[in-house]
DNA sequence: AAGACGAAAGTGGTTGA
DNA sequence: TCAACAACTTTCGTCTT
């Protein structure tokens, strides 16, 4: 392996750097480093080199000398879904040196006081208590819904925001994840219904939905208004509907908003109902009931609200008799 | 039997006096 | 602070396929 850092033979990766001064092939001294592909290239004969360097530059931008200070940093990236934000060094657990030696009694004793002392922030302080608890369910909720690793440190975002403000006082932690992720969801534009969030959760959904006004009032979070449309390609994935049934009930909610029919209506709830039209419009006729489960919604509201769509935006249909098809007459 | 329908009563939140 | 209100839910009997 000529340019491995996979390879051991090839001895420290450094050294290895520092010693390239000549190309091995023409023997020229041109040589450039790109830094982006991470190569060291020779410029005479356009060899390369070594490929695969590894980067020991900075994974964030800075633009001006104060931000560049504020930035930098040992370790790995921050994350925020660990209470501490990963940023620890930790005194390991077995009883020995760096060389891999027995630690002598006393030597233990000491450590064992620097580990304890390194523990108590962590588990003991109020705030590392609630966050390390927050994040475990988090964690759990995620999981169960199939959340984003970005979603999930956007949520972990919000609630300490929320924790710092006080918010979480008199509220459940689990209500307050619950309702963070719900708000992350919004805000992220790919949104969950509150039930669903509020079904995997702890807290009830009564619950997670006060807490959410809470976060809504005390954080100046900018939620985007609630937009059916954001559900339907879940729904509809879930279904298994085609793309064209898809567009047809994007079509049927673009219509509803001009009718101003989407006004004060629960979002799932007429994501649902536009689906419902969709997939009998597109003969792939659904069930109200397999439906509104997965709005999370009654097939009483779906019924409704596909009532209505009918009937106000003209959505004529011929309603034949024997095996019940609907046919759109345009 | 499953799906669709709609009436009636109940729930929790918002609004406006 | 309270009552009216809109949207949605729960429950249930009936009709259709």
């Amino acid at each position: 392996m000529a340019n491995g850092i996979n390879s051991r033979s090839d001895g420290n990766y450094h050294d290895q750097m520092d010693m390239i001064e000549k190309c091995p092939d023409c023997g020229s001294e041109d040589i450039a480093t790109d830094e982006t592909r991470g190569e060291k290239i020779c410029t005479t004969c356009g060899v390369v080199i070594l490929s695969r360097m590894i980067d020991t530059g900075k994974e964030w931008r800075a633009f001006t000398a104060n931000e560049q200070k504020k930035r930098s940093r040992t370790g790995s990236p921050m994350k925020l879904t660990i209470h501490d934000k990963g940023l620890t060094t930790m005194i390991g657990w077995d009883d020995k040196d760096a060389a891999g030696n027995k630690l002598s009694s006393r030597r233990r004793a000491e450590i064992y006081r620097l580990r304890k002392w390194q523990m108590g922030p962590r588990l003991y302080d109020s705030k590392g208590k609630n966050l390390t608890q927050a994040l475990a369910e988090l964690e759990r909720l995620s999981s169960q819904l199939s959340i984003s690793q970005s979603l999930k440190e956007f949520t972990a975002l919000i609630y300490r925001k929320a924790f710092d403000k006080g918010l979480v006082r008199g509220r459940t932690i689990d209500g307050m994840i619950a309702a963070s992720l719900y708000a992350a969801s919004r805000i992220r534009k790919v949104p969950r219904p509150l039930a669903e969030i509020a079904n995997e959760s702890r807290a009830n959904k009564k619950e997670v939905g006060r807490c959410y006004r809470l976060l809504i009032r005390y954080l100046d979070l900018e939620i985007p208004v609630a937009d059916p449309m954001d559900y339907v390609a879940r729904f509809g994935e879930e279904l298994n509907l085609s793309s064209k049934a898809q567009k047809q009930a994007y079509k049927i909610l673009e219509k509803a908003k001009k009718e101003g029919l989407s006004v004060g209506r629960d979002p799932p709830g007429l994501a649902a109902s536009a689906i419902y039209i969709s997939s009998i419009l597109e003969n792939e006729r659904k069930t109200q009931r397999e439906i509104a489960s997965l709005a999370r919604v009654t097939e009483v509201t779906v019924r409704n609200r596909y009532k209505e769509l009918v009937k106000k935006l003209e959505i004529s249909f011929v309603i034949q008799k024997s095996p019940y098809k609907i046919f759109n007459s345009k």
